[in-house]
DNA sequence: GCCAACGTTGGC
DNA sequence: GCCAACGTTGGC
């Protein structure tokens, strides 16, 4: 099966893409959408992701993560007490998966919303059209061109 | 900090 | 099953 591409965001201020590399890899917890959930249930071992800050200016691609471990509930779910709780789920149907995934490079220049918008190749990427949705898939012809820009 | 866009909830 | 009300996300 062919490697598949994703984007994934995170708020710069909560857990950034230096916290990724300090750490090495983390759970991707606490998503609470079903269609972000459905995307990470997709996601094989090894599918590269574009990694995402929101609320920051401008929010950008600001690295690459890979998916080293594939979808598995979210234990937060079934946590009382975590900000994550949801006490509708069922431990024997879980309602929310995650998936691991791994550092692999910082950019050393991020690409920013407002230059992939200017970018008419990328004007079909989810990113453009549904600007809410925190976990999206990504066509390799944009990943690629993504990297292209922050390459220079 | 504001608010538009979107998703979810719940009354009917 | 519709849709108004509400909550959240994220760009600006």
């Amino acid at each position: 099966m062919a490697k598949n591409y994703w984007l994934m965001k995170s708020e710069a201020d909560v857990y950034s893409i230096d916290d990724l590399e300090r750490d090495g890899r983390t759970m991707w917890d606490g998503v609470r959408n079903y269609q972000a959930r459905n995307n990470m249930r997709k996601m094989r071992e090894g599918d590269l992701v574009l990694y995402y800050h929101s609320r920051q200016t401008p929010s950008a691609v600001t690295g690459i993560a890979k998916v080293v471990r594939e979808s598995y509930p979210d234990p937060t779910q079934f946590d009382r007490g975590n900000k994550y709780f949801d006490e509708k789920s069922d431990p024997d149907d879980p309602r929310w998966w995650l998936v691991d995934v791994e550092f692999v490079e910082k950019l050393d220049r991020q690409v920013g919303l407002p230059d992939i918008k200017a970018n008419p190749d990328l004007s079909e990427m989810v990113l453009v059209r549904n600007s809410r949705l925190s976990v999206q898939p990504v066509e390799k012809a944009e990943y690629d061109a993504v990297l292209a820009m922050a390459r220079g």
